[in-house]
RNA sequence: GCUCGAAUGGUGGAAUCGGUAGACACGAGGGACUUAAAAUCCCUUGACCCGGAAGGGUUGUGCGGGUUCAAGUCCCGCUUCGAGUACCA
């Protein structure tokens, strides 16, 4: 009998969806386990062979964990919101309703075909309102609540409000935008819309007015992470600051919680290292200035407090709201210019800009330890959004500084003893301080360390400035001028925001003709006029205070693409639950995440914003954990191997790789489908495409050879392997078992299709171990002998413990040693081989499930035991160990192999050497190692 | 610039605690079966040297040092590549 892949992948399909092979119920006698992968936004382009690789990784491993006994959760779901899909419909012209459902069809049929155990009966998509009913339900929730730093998490907005009426801002310790202070009288005394305001300074989920990035091409603004160098990553399209009015997320109030918690999860270094960056924690001071001739002051953050003595200037972001309030009125026109010209400038021209600008205000600071007055400048090399936006400026000990000192001609003053500032700053925070002594206050002769303290201690009890940690993460911005993503359940009443009542979630998301983005940032939901009215009718009892005429009632736009992936993990515990995000009771049940797989790149987005959303649910007892993965692999990317033809300038004449340099060329791609070991089918290449109908072509040794290389894997590049193919030409377990035998799963590699016969290779030598040449079932009870327990325990040791550490590829090199063992023996032993079935059901389910059925059981494969192994069968009684002097001469000895080391060194020392090795040395040491190598020390 | 990671045959990669470097697979070469091809099976395969052969020797994990009886692995100093981040005061 044949090892027919394909019809045995087809039956056990089938049957896995018969008899409901993968439904799993909470099932409290069983322990659970919760395996995760960062679910896909369903592109256009379908499945290519880098996406199921960490699929494959979590699906083994659940596979194995069912096996051990426990109720293992691998559910599966779609991303469908946001960006990538809806740029895929403009581009495609369709409705992105349309082209998602189309995706997502194809994404399934593509997963199905390579035999995942997921539950599709928990299958979640973002775009659906029964899902994002929860999505809208947590934001809510987040807009009616503040941080309370002393308990150090969310609370009911209702409990600010009700001490802000009777204590005012007194003893209110609350993350916020900026600081307020309001007696009780004044808060009461506040309008409705005035008190509205000042509550979005403390709401988690809030409306605020900030630069934020604006991308005109995309025509919504976008978050930090959204944003690399300048330019978005989708795309890569310019991006500008603009200030606008958005909702944002108070994500800033959990910096130090998300910093803390890295220290309680399984994640790798690298991610945790990349997070903490992010989150940018950095302790220093804040320091008051006043301004000359005036009552104005302003405040500063430093790191350096040890230089206060150096300060030979102050800047402001070109941004900050003091840049107006201190600019005189000789320099208000420059000012202005430099302003508005810095407005012009994308991010990434500031960023690129080597020679520092900037304008003198016509202000001067008073530095509070010398008293002597410094001119303020304005410079767009500081930065608005970090710290107070303003900065003293110490030339000799910042290299910015520096830099911007150099160019205007500022003075620079060093402080550390021995150092050299005639070519550049000295940045180091070492040495010892010199030149820092005011009226009653020095700092000479102190390490810089030193130095920062005593400073702190000073203006803190002079009460001119304090300790302050300031954090790099930014609040989250929470509104996309788009149309494809979940709308926010909001309407306004004279432009107070309210929340559409809970009963009448989720507020759906309305078709539209017109859902264009526009460069103006007007959001296409604005033509959903209709829409907006019918909710304001259907859900607003009082709708007395909606302006009727000439505003719009809705918010009109969408949440970003992070909102829907932020607590989807929490939903596929109760899938179907209309009355909560998850019943407390299950969650208590899958709690959270025990294995999280997925890429690197979502390390600053995604995995930032979900633990920030979970810790945000944990604070009111949604989520039970603090924590939503508990450990996270990150798989590596799978590159593509592009190939190139070269075309002679100008002709339609194709150059062979190795003659190239002997013509003017231009590099094209070509699809690798149609090359084959770097040589193009001439034929398919004129087929391919109408303009090569007519190629002609330089040939080497008759051939035409192909340039490459090593890109990522992309439509464009024409180097997209599809899974499909391989699933066709050696079947979903080969696809299985070679993409985890191609290297460690967290590793980049390329796609090399060359190595995959092996893995096809290997299965059809599993088959025959059951079936002989002439048909006949082999397996037989009770024919084990030695060779075949050792080699069988041997295999069961080594992937029981590459499974614990993910290590695939070397437990498939395993299983071929084994098997070729097994096959050398002529092993027919049933017990053996129903092992063998075991072990590889987890890599290879189909043939697995085929093999065990024919061995007789009735029951899923999946459902078998997880076999353990036996020491005893692995021992031998002795071994040869062979002896080397001088690293030449060897003699051999036999020593049982369960002795102690320092037996066996004994042992070796009363051995009868020969003397002639030894040239009437003394023998002193012998060092017995577990691989047979005895070394000799001699005196 | 800063942070993290990596470097092993023609290729992908093994080597657990410092203990026979190159497992396993691909590719390549040779052979068997076959009218032939495919498929399958067997042998060789880091480099260099000695030998008719069996066999033996030297060298070898990016570079330069060090620790050790013993280093791909540990320490110090570099080089190159990759990833992340970037005017964060």
């Amino acid at each position: 009998m044949e090892y027919n892949f394909i019809e045995i992948e087809k039956k056990w399909r089938q049957r896995w969806v018969e008899r409901k092979t993968y439904k799993v119920t909470e099932d409290p006698q069983k322990p659970k386990y919760y395996v995760l992968n960062m679910f896909p936004y369903p592109s256009g382009a379908g499945l290519h062979v880098g996406h199921p690789l960490g699929y494959i990784a979590s699906d083994i491993y659940a596979r194995y964990k069912r096996m051990k006994g426990f109720n293992v959760l691998n559910p599966m779901g779609y991303d469908a919101y946001g960006l990538p899909a809806e740029q895929y419909a403009i581009q495609t012209g369709q409705h992105p309703a349309v082209t998602t459902e189309k995706n997502i069809d194809r994404y399934r049929e593509q997963l199905d075909r390579i035999g995942f155990s997921f539950d599709w009966d928990r299958e979640v998509r973002t775009c659906e309102p029964g899902y994002y009913h929860w999505t809208q339900w947590a934001f809510q929730r987040m807009f009616e609540s503040y941080y309370d730093l002393d308990l150090s998490k969310a609370q009911p907005i209702s409990k600010f409000t009700e001490h802000l009426a009777q204590h005012g801002t007194e003893g209110l310790h609350a993350a916020q935008t900026e600081e307020l202070h309001l007696t009780a009288a004044e808060w009461n005394a506040m309008g409705e819309a005035r008190q509205s305001q000042v509550l979005m300074n403390y709401r988690i989920a809030y409306l605020g007015e900030m630069m934020v990035n604006w991308c005109p091409e995309l025509g919504t603004v976008l978050a930090n992470d959204e944003v690399v160098e300048g330019v978005s990553v989708r795309g890569g399209y310019p991006v500008v600051q603009k200030k606008m009015k958005q909702w944002c997320l108070r994500v800033s109030a959990y910096a130090q919680r998300l910093l803390d918690g890295l220290e309680t999860i399984d994640w790798t270094d690298s991610i945790k290292e990349t997070q903490r960056n992010w989150i940018g924690r950095s302790e220093g001071t804040e320091v008051e200035f006043r301004v000359k001739d005036s009552d104005k002051k302003f405040t500063i953050f430093t790191t350096r407090a040890d230089t206060m003595f150096g300060v030979t200037f102050m800047v402001l972001a070109p941004e900050s709201e003091l840049v107006s309030e201190l600019t005189t009125a000789e320099q208000r026109q420059a000012v202005e210019a430099y302003v508005n010209q810095t407005k012009k400038r994308t991010e990434r021209e500031r960023q690129m800009a080597t020679e520092k600008t900037g304008v003198f205000t016509g202000s001067y600071a008073i530095n509070p330890f010398t008293d002597s007055a410094v001119p303020i400048w304005v410079s767009d090399y500081v930065l608005a959004g970090y710290g107070t936006g303003a900065i003293m400026a110490v030339p000799a000990h910042d290299s910015r500084d520096y830099a911007f000192a150099r160019a205007f001609n500022l003075p620079i003053i060093p402080l550390i003893e021995g150092c050299d500032v005639s070519e550049q700053s000295f940045d180091a925070k070492e040495g010892i301080v010199t030149n820092s002594e005011g009226k009653n206050f020095s700092l000479n002769g102190l390490t810089v360390k030193e130095a920062i303290a005593a400073t702190k201690k000073y203006v803190t009890e002079r009460g001119i400035g304090r300790v302050k940690v300031n954090y790099r993460l930014r609040d989250a911005i929470f509104s996309r001028q788009r149309y494809w993503g979940e709308p926010f359940p909001v309407y306004y009443e004279h432009g107070i925001p309210r929340m559409i009542p809970e009963e009448c979630l989720p507020l759906e998301l309305p078709e539209v003709k017109k859902f264009l983005p526009t460069e103006t940032g007007e959001p296409p939901l604005g033509n959903a006029e209709r829409w907006a009215w019918d909710t304001v009718n259907k859900c607003i009892t009082d709708n007395s205070k909606i302006d009727q005429k000439t505003v719009f009632p809705l918010e009109l736009n969408t949440m970003p693409g992070f909102a829907g992936s932020s607590a989807y993990y929490l939903r596929y515990m109760d899938p179907h639950n209309t009355e909560a995000l998850v019943d407390s009771k299950v969650d208590e049940y899958w709690r959270q995440v025990d294995l999280y797989i997925g890429g690197t790149e979502h390390a600053t987005g995604h995995l930032i914003y979900s633990r920030f959303w979970n810790k945000f649910l944990h604070d009111y007892g949604y989520s039970c954990e603090e924590e939503p993965f508990k450990k996270l692999v990150n798989q590596g990317m799978i590159q593509g191997r592009s190939n190139f033809v070269y075309r002679i300038q100008g002709t339609n004449r194709f150059v062979s790789f190795g003659l190239k340099d002997e013509y003017d060329v231009t590099p094209i791609h070509v699809d690798v489908n149609i090359v084959q070991n770097d040589v193009l089918d001439l034929e398919a290449f004129k087929a391919w495409r109408p303009e090569y109908h007519d190629a002609e072509f330089v040939l080497e040794n008759g051939k035409y050879v192909c340039g490459w290389a090593i890109e990522k894997m992309s439509k464009s590049m024409y180097n997209v392997v599809n899974p499909d193919h391989i699933v066709e030409k050696y079947g979903a377990d080969t696809l299985r078992l070679y993409e985890m035998f191609l290297g460690p799963i967290n590793m980049s590699k390329p796609w090399d299709s060359n190595g995959i016969d092996g893995c096809s290779r290997f299965l059809r030598k599993v088959w025959n171990l059951f079936w002989g040449r002439d048909g006949q079932f082999l397996p037989q009870e009770g024919t084990a002998t030695p060779e075949n327990l050792k080699s069988i325990h041997k295999l069961i040791k080594k992937v029981s413990e590459d499974m614990e550490v993910y290590a695939y590829n070397t437990s498939i090199s395993a299983f071929m040693i084994c098997v070729g063992e097994l096959a050398g023996q002529k092993c027919t032993d049933k017990g053996v081989l129903e092992t063998l079935v075991r072990l590889l059901a987890p890599y290879a389910p189909h043939i697995a499930e085929e093999l065990w059925e024919q061995l007789g059981h009735e029951d899923s494969v999946c459902d078998a035991s997880w076999p353990e192994y036996d020491e005893t069968y692995l021992k031998e009684d002795s071994e040869t160990i062979s002896i080397s002097f001088n690293g030449k001469t060897r003699f051999t000895l036999q020593m049982p192999t369960d002795i102690s080391r320092q037996d066996a060194e004994k042992l070796a020392l009363e051995a009868e050497l020969t003397p002639k090795y030894l040239e009437g040395k003394q023998v002193v040491k012998v060092i017995v190692v577990p691989h047979r190598i005895v070394n000799i020390v001699v005196k």
